[in-house]
DNA sequence: GCGGACTGCTTACCT
DNA sequence: ACAGGTAAGCAGTCCGCG
């Protein structure tokens, strides 16, 4: 009860529309209030100053304004839903670091005259790889620009070029690359996507009780924990108990006629015009905007309920009812709108003579920004890796609209043969609809759960929405790390010198190409075993990173009186003296995960919308811990530092291998085993509290029962294996047939199979599923003799093309070859489609499936997939595939 | 010149 | 631009073969 009002903080509805007015809408007229409100809402003055004083609003971006030089605040106020901007009133300027005394500095022309130089200041800062306290200047500018960015005459360009080549020291800049509106948000300590007022002109942050008394109630749950550890749990709990606003938000996409259908329009030339854009909005607009263009027929394809169209006479009318849009909505989501959407209609409006003070976009390279709201290209998001695989458990595959749509809504794009320019009015807004639905709908689902998680994200990583939205789970890391520096006055080292300090790895990578050794995989035991016990360390590497205290700054640290704590199986020593700023927080959110996020997102005595949001919370955690090691492994990241990586998974392989032998010590066979966990068979409850008495007081960590398999089926190979739970739902891990890239056909008797295995209960059913699975192998193998599937798409394979059609000159796979032969017949191509082609008898082997016909498919080609893909679960199950077939052939001799 | 052994490339998966 | 380890299939090369 007490949590309650912490979900209180929503906005006012956008329309008075009650519920009851609502159901019976279709048979009511319009209701004026409706577009009299919408009148209203049009076009405030530019930029939307916040005033003196502005009731608590989120933190969602932050900007240089190049004209005022000065940082800017997006401000959104939830109960109006709108945007404001708030000025800097701190005086706070640009400024990097240097090793160059100050009389030194103040010798270099080219910086104390340049046009953006202020002053420099002496500045004493620890300097973490030294462990020391040591001196720096400090060069405050009036503008980022003169700090870095451009292609010359930059400050950080300079003072390498000036400085005298035969100068006993090597002249050294810091901090010179990190943007200037990030800079400001570590200095201010103000923290994004939380809650401020403001109060007589200046941000103050605004404090709720509930949440705060949550957060001072998890002490208790953290009694082992040291003070510092405590004030950094504290930290992340605030960040994430804190109120989420209702976002108010339009999803928007448009249509573009194009006069043939294979190639989509180049947004940067913008030739064709925009005939059609689509908006969804949570305040309940369902609408098409439509270009009025002549021989077109309205049509008569059913729309939505409550969706309306608006005609236009001329497409610079459209646009600008587009941009009227743009003005309003604090939010709004695309699929695709920075590289497609957004930046077409800047050069289309351009094209025809608007104003660009009119346009309300601001383009960059990659991006496109609002000037007044914030731009959210989902395409982007969902595109990440970490959050396709953590956070949405990898439930769609391929990142195009209609995919995310279908893995994660169930809801598909409108399919469509003809040409934009064939289409009746209403089959356009329709289809166009539908796809600013979907874009809509990925952020509305589940209690709005993506737009949650993109705000907790913003919170941790301290960057505006936009740019967490957009980028990799690595600068979340990065950015975190750095706010803490500043705030512990550290000197954020650069990478070369974390290099140069710590070297590189010593251990020889079993892949080639590889920089360092990684995880342990146990040889699998092959056959069925009844009873498995599944045993893992959660969050096994930032259990690590925390035990070990691991970060660059602690491995390979200079006293000489650390060199005898070693790393097992390494040349690597870790510092006694110091913590580890990464252990340190990187350990603080493992053990809020783990001790509280993992529990409360399970818990079903709590209200719903309070479990949706422990759920967002433990998810945002999951997708950061899990790339908290490889971080440190990769070279585009800022504070990269490959002997922590190094050092991490041989402390993996010493930990599992530990558990080996103790298993084996107790008595326990150990079937399988992979990076963080051990399958035991038929274990006792006291062998099963041994192994964890045994890590938790052998190894400082904890571990879990993760869960019992019913039986699980291992063949020879490893990554690969089938588990039957408890409860009958089955565990498919890395065999063929769950590959994607796999024939429907095959998947399909898989799947088959699969399904008749979750029905066995005891050794005793086997013999019965035996003969079910000996049917399903035959039954797939005389279709496809006599060549009776059903259409040739049931054969396709579908691959990715990882890159470009030029890039393959090594090898022409086959996913290549059809591409190729797409490509002659018109089709464009690029890096990340999906191929889909079958397996045909003449050279080159393959065809698109579109080309291909019935009787040239190679069927043996199938038989050995059907073969292969079998084989991995027959031979466990004591079946044979060859047996299966000769009595095929038998029983046709026979006949 | 041919075929098997081998390596390397590519994709998809596991933790 | 988070890491390394494994499986599978195919492309291309090497080497022996009187």
């Amino acid at each position: 009860m007490p949590q309650k009002s912490l979900f209180d903080f929503s906005p006012q509805p956008k329309k008075p529309a009650a519920p009851e007015t609502k159901k019976t809408a279709e048979a009511l007229p319009p209701q004026p209030t409706v577009t009299q409100e919408k009148k209203q809402r049009k076009r405030r003055v530019y930029p939307p100053l916040a005033p003196e004083n502005l009731p608590a609003s989120y933190f969602v971006s932050a900007t240089y304004d190049g004209r005022q030089r000065k940082a800017v605040v997006k401000l959104y106020e939830p109960q109006s839903g709108d945007i404001y901007f708030w000025y800097d009133n701190t005086g706070h300027k640009p400024y990097c670091l240097t090793n160059l005394s100050l009389p030194d500095l103040e010798k270099m022309e080219r910086v104390v005259n340049h046009q953006g130089y202020n002053h420099s200041e002496i500045l004493e800062v620890c300097d973490p790889l030294a462990d020391k306290k040591i001196t720096v200047t400090k060069i405050v500018t009036d503008d980022p620009l003169a700090v870095g960015g451009k292609p010359q005459g930059s400050i950080r360009d300079i003072i390498p070029e000036d400085y005298p080549k035969d100068a006993p020291m090597e002249p050294k800049v810091w901090e010179a690359k990190i943007k200037y509106y990030q800079s400001y948000i570590y200095d201010t300590r103000y923290l994004p996507g939380m809650i401020y007022e403001v109060k007589n002109g200046s941000l103050v942050p605004c404090v709720f009780e509930e949440a705060e008394k949550t957060i001072a109630n998890l002490k208790g749950l953290f009694k082992d924990a040291t003070d510092e550890e405590l004030e950094y749990v504290e930290e992340w709990a605030r960040l994430i108990e804190y109120p989420a606003p209702k976002f108010r938000r339009a999803a928007i996409d448009i249509e573009v006629y194009a006069p043939l259908s294979t190639r989509v329009p180049d947004s940067r030339e913008a030739v064709y015009p925009v005939v059609c854009c689509s908006l969804y909005s949570s305040d309940d607009e369902k609408k098409v905007l439509v270009l009025k263009r002549p021989g077109v027929h309205e049509g008569n394809c059913p729309m939505p309920p409550d969706s309306q169209i608006e005609y236009y006479e001329t497409e610079e009318a459209l646009l600008r009812a587009v941009f009227d849009i743009l003005w309003d909505y604090p939010f709004i989501l695309t699929f695709n709108g920075d590289d497609f959407d957004l930046r077409y209609m800047v050069h289309r409006a351009s094209n025809l003579g608007i104003d660009r003070r009119d346009i309300p976009i601001d383009i960059g390279r990659r991006v496109c920004l609002l000037r007044y709201g914030i731009h959210i290209d989902l395409y982007k998001f969902f595109f990440n890796r970490a959050v396709q695989i953590y956070a949405f458990n990898n439930r769609y595959r391929d990142v195009t609209l209609n995919d995310v749509g279908k893995g994660v809504l169930g809801m598909e794009k409108i399919k469509n043969e003809k040409t934009i320019g064939e289409l009746t009015y209403t089959e356009l807004a329709a289809y166009c609809l539908r796809d600013s639905e979907i874009t809509y709908k990925l952020t509305s689902f589940e209690d709005e759960l993506a737009m949650k998680l993109i705000l907790v994200l913003t919170r941790i990583s301290s960057m505006p929405m936009e740019d967490v939205s957009r980028q990799g789970v690595s600068r979340w890391i990065r950015n975190f790390m750095h706010r803490e520096h500043r705030h512990r006055h550290m000197l954020i080292p650069n990478s070369e010198d974390i290099l140069a300090e710590k070297g590189k790895t010593s251990t020889t990578a079993v892949i080639k190409g590889k920089k360092y050794q990684g995880a342990i995989v146990v040889e699998p035991v092959p056959g069925v075993h009844f009873n498995v016990a599944v045993m893992d360390f959660p969050s096994l590497y930032p259990s690590i990173i925390k035990v070990w205290n691991l970060g660059y700054q602690s491995i390979r640290c200079p006293h000489p009186e650390c060199k005898s704590n070693l790393v097992p199986n390494t040349p690597h020593w870790v510092c006694t003296k110091e913590r580890a700023l990464e252990s340190l927080l990187i350990g603080s959110l493992r053990d809020l995960r783990v001790s509280w996020y993992k529990n409360r997102a399970k818990d079903k005595s709590l209200p719903q919308e309070q479990q949706n949001w422990y759920k967002v919370a433990q998810g945002a955690l999951k997708v950061i811990l899990n790339a908290s090691y490889g971080v440190f492994g990769a070279e585009s990241f800022d504070l990269y530092c490959p002997p922590v990586a190094e050092a991490t998974a041989a402390i993996g392989r010493h930990s599992i291998n530990q558990i080996l032998s103790h298993a084996k010590a107790v008595g326990v066979q150990v079937l399988y085993g992979d990076t963080d966990s051990v399958f035991l068979k038929n274990p006792t409850k006291e062998q099963i509290a041994e192994v964890i008495h045994f890590t938790e007081h052998e190894l400082k960590m904890g571990i879990d029962m993760e869960k019992t398999y019913r039986y699980a089926v291992f063949s020879s190979r490893k990554k690969n294996y089938l588990g039957v739970l408890e409860d009958g739902s089955v565990d498919v891990k890395g065999l063929t047939g769950k590959k994607k890239h796999i024939p429907i056909f095959i998947k399909d008797a898989f799947n088959q199979m699969k399904e008749r295995l979750a029905q066995v209960k005891n050794p005793a059913d086997f013999e019965k599923a035996k003969k079910d699975i000996a049917d399903i192998v035959r039954t797939r193998y005389m279709t496809l003799k006599r060549r009776e599937w059903q259409d040739m798409n049931q054969l396709a394979f579908n691959v990715v093309l990882g890159d470009d059609l030029a890039h393959y000159t090594k090898t022409t796979p086959q996913h290549v070859k059809a591409a190729l032969v797409l490509q002659t017949s018109g089709v464009e191509i690029k890096a990340g489609d999906l191929i889909s082609f079958v397996k045909t008898i003449r050279p080159p082997h393959v065809k698109p499936v579109e080309l291909a016909s019935r009787n040239e498919v190679d069927v043996d080609k199938y038989i050995a997939y059907l073969h292969s893909t079998f084989d991995q679960v027959l031979d466990a199950l004591g079946l044979s595939f060859d047996e299966i077939i000769g009595l095929t052939k038998l029983e046709r001799f026979l006949a």
